[in-house]
DNA sequence: ACCTAACTACGAAGATTTTCGTTGACATTA
DNA sequence: TAATGTCAACGAAAATCTTCGTAGTTAGGT
């Protein structure tokens, strides 16, 4: 048996429907639809056949109690965001953190405030690897 | 006219590629596929299909001086992992650097080593921020 | 009961990604 | 020169991604 991710990086298209559902919490294709609809056009048909892939590949968790189905993300955005970090890091960085936040920062000027939020993120975790 | 990235991301398979070459140098599709098929079981022509497409869209460039043509990246290493970088720091991250370096030490534990590399990247930044 | 509006399901098309077989060109060597 | 091996080119297939039209179902109002 091959080593599956649990649940597979979401595509593009299926990361802009979790970020609407992670800011909404559950809720229908169709209000999910007028949130992108006002970003980008994007038909009603679109956005409700996306989402039942994604029910399908078990990225949301599907509530049909209602005959409009409610949707809700399986993973909190936060797990999201690690899964997606972990999976740049390996394949680009080969696991390294620090070249990882080097090219960040040299991606755009970090303001003084991230920096030093940062520098705060960095304090705690060697205090918890003491 | 759409704003089109000069050059785009590479997919997965495409980055492989591109690590190959990276590491050797300008190599041939003979010596890229001799790589990759140690560590994955791959086709000659797979690799160099592959290759083809990223020289259409420009990912490496191609010395057709020789029988056997000679593939090279067109962009750094470093560029390419910024560009990376920061797309998934737009995508995921809505560009918030701090956001992304904490679940990027949040993903694994992170060495002593990799947190004083990336504790002295940021004093390297903050001095260029003065 | 009927019409309308909103919903799911389904299928399909076009694009992209990944894979590989076949063909034809060319070179090396027996 | 004929056989063998290496190469690029091409086409095509399978998988995935993105989009949308159509059909059928259900709920609410008249």
């Amino acid at each position: 048996m091959t080593t599956h991710r649990q649940t597979p990086r979401p595509t593009d298209a299926e990361l802009e429907i979790l970020k609407v559902l992670w800011q909404r919490g559950a809720s229908t294709v169709r209000e999910v639809h007028d949130v992108l609809n006002e970003s980008r056009p994007t038909g009603y048909t679109t956005v409700l056949k996306l989402m039942q892939i994604m029910s399908e590949k078990g990225l949301v968790s599907r509530d049909e109690g209602q005959r409009a189905h409610v949707y809700e993300a399986r993973l909190a955005q936060e797990q999201t965001e690690r899964q997606m970090v972990g999976d740049l890091l390996e394949r680009v960085f080969d696991g390294s953190a620090s070249k990882l936040v080097m090219q960040a920062l040299a991606t755009k000027k970090t303001s003084a405030r991230e920096l030093t939020a940062i520098r705060q993120l960095l304090s705690e975790f060697e205090e918890e690897a003491k």
